[in-house]
DNA sequence: TTTTGAGTTGTTCGA
DNA sequence: GTCGAACAACTCAAA
């Protein structure tokens, strides 16, 4: 009478329903991941979320060693097959999961319930991941929110998430272990060792995130709503990669955020900050990925499917490399490359450059981010690319194009961003840091640089792209 | 059904 | 240097 606990996006065991769920039913627990990939798609996980993927699984399998039980580790073609395979080796009675929100793993995860049902196990699945379930979140009329501010508010008026589960002292294991490959042997870490900048700045696992989210309250929170703009600043939570493999959930940011704000005075405006308000935004990527199930591939406005867009090898390998002569572009691509990040701003940035200054379609950008980032997460990419390219699900007026100079000036105004990320340009004067084209010889001379040889020459004039992007859209 | 108010993140121009 | 208006009209959500 055991029950099979299938891991997926929820790698912890504090506050995770399908554990306590198992818990609760009494009997033997065996806890299982399955590395599937192929029926992931055309998004199984790029190399970065594989490589954090990795130290996240070694983590929890730590955790639940020290619960008296282990992680059984399988790589799988077919989901369906292997876990009743491991039903039929264990003699479990019941399969519990916690819930994922991408379109193929929704129907992978239906085929299982059904086929595994059939064979007379009781299967169950749980809402780890969001505060609300996407269905949960309806508009008066019944359908789904393509507004953010409308959803939040709609959100903010639903019961208050539960408390999060603590986590359990003891996980009781089967008489006998099914046989488990070594977590090696699913060949996440890379061979060649390119992740040196990724584990030097990240912690993976429920440890790493709990810290993160404590010093962020007390080093961050208060400041946030400003100082979150500015890329030089440890002013984020840097949670995502966190949130997105399940290693912290956001019902205990939620109610984190809730003791720390309504100990210091401020019970009444919490609900309402910035910083739950991002909390949100990862809400309303799920709830539009599950409504809105072809974003990822297609625009969710049909008319933005006849956008001219050029695409091009050359450019889109210099915007990848952190080579378009936009220094704040190219500092961020840089930062992505090194550590599988890139601040939230500078995001929004390169990306505006890449889909209207280069007119490279905004799948390719979301493709590279896909690879690229450890916080990788298709409702959020897809969101965030849609939002850029204005295809998305909000009415943000087409002319909205970020010019990278004043972008770089307003909020990278010291350089500090750009001169870590681009050391060739660190001498250079404040003045010119954000546009080096525009300084006289001698100042680029002073600072050894040489453009064209020691830094590149811009891509493109951006006055003349913008005006292009302009023409483009307004054809639409 | 129709109407109305409102909408994460911007840029440029001219007073 | 700063500020407000124009950009060009779209879509959603609720009344």
């Amino acid at each position: 009478m055991s029950t099979l606990l299938w891991f997926r996006l929820d790698l912890r065991v504090a506050d995770n329903p399908a554990l306590a769920a198992a818990l609760r039913a009494g009997g033997p627990v065996v806890p299982v991941y399955l590395w599937s990939p192929a029926e992931e798609g055309a998004w199984a996980p790029g190399g970065a979320s594989r490589w954090w993927l990795h130290a996240s699984l070694a983590r929890l399998g730590e955790a639940l060693e020290q619960r008296g039980s282990r992680l059984i580790v399988r790589s799988s073609e077919d989901a369906v097959a292997s876990l009743r395979e491991l039903a039929r080796e264990t003699g479990a009675t019941r399969l519990y999961w916690n819930r994922r929100y991408e379109p193929a793993l929704i129907a992978r995860d239906q085929r299982v319930k059904a086929a595994l049902r059939a064979q007379g196990l009781e299967v169950a699945s749980f809402n780890s991941a969001l505060l609300h379930e996407p269905w949960e979140v309806v508009t008066k009329s019944g359908g789904p929110f393509q507004v953010f501010s409308a959803f939040w508010r709609q959100c903010r008026t639903l019961p208050e998430p539960v408390e999060p589960l603590a986590a359990p002292g003891h996980v009781p294991p089967p008489a006998r272990w099914p046989g488990s490959l070594a977590l090696e042997a699913l060949g996440l870490v890379p061979r060649i060792d390119w992740a040196q900048g990724l584990a030097s700045t990240w912690s993976p696992g429920s440890a790493g995130a709990a810290r993160r989210l404590r010093e962020f309250l007390e080093t961050a929170f208060e400041g946030y709503s400003v100082e979150r703009d500015f890329p030089a600043a440890p002013s984020t939570s840097r949670l995502s990669p966190h949130l997105h493999f399940g290693e912290i959930g956001p019902r205990e940011i939620w109610h984190a955020t809730r003791r720390h704000a309504s100990g210091r005075g401020r019970y009444t405006s919490w609900r309402d900050s910035q910083f739950l308000a991002e909390v949100g935004w990862r809400e309303f990527a799920h709830h539009l990925l599950y409504h809105f199930p072809a974003t990822p591939e297609a625009p969710l406005r049909a008319r933005y499917a006849r956008f001219p867009w050029a695409p091009d090898a050359a450019p889109l390998a210099a915007w990848q490399r952190g080579a378009t002569g936009y220094p704040i572009v190219d500092a961020g691509m840089r930062e992505l490359w090194h550590s599988g990040w890139m601040h939230n701003r500078v995001r929004m940035i390169a990306a505006s450059f890449l889909v209207k200054d280069l007119l490279q379609p905004w799948s390719a950008g979301a493709r590279w981010f896909w690879d690229t980032l450890v916080d990788a997460d298709l409702a959020s990419n897809t969101l965030g690319w849609q939002w850029v390219a204005g295809s998305g699900a909000d009415a943000a007026p087409f002319f909205r194009i970020f010019n990278p100079v004043t972008q770089g000036q307003k909020f990278d105004p010291t350089g500090a961003y750009v001169r870590r990320w681009i050391p060739e340009l660190a001498a250079l004067d404040d003045v010119w840091l954000h546009e080096p084209w525009m300084a006289p010889p001698e100042a680029l001379r002073a600072a050894r640089v040489v453009l064209g040889r020691t830094y590149p020459e811009p891509l493109v004039d951006h006055a003349m792209a913008r005006q292009r992007a302009l023409e483009a859209l307004k054809r639409l």
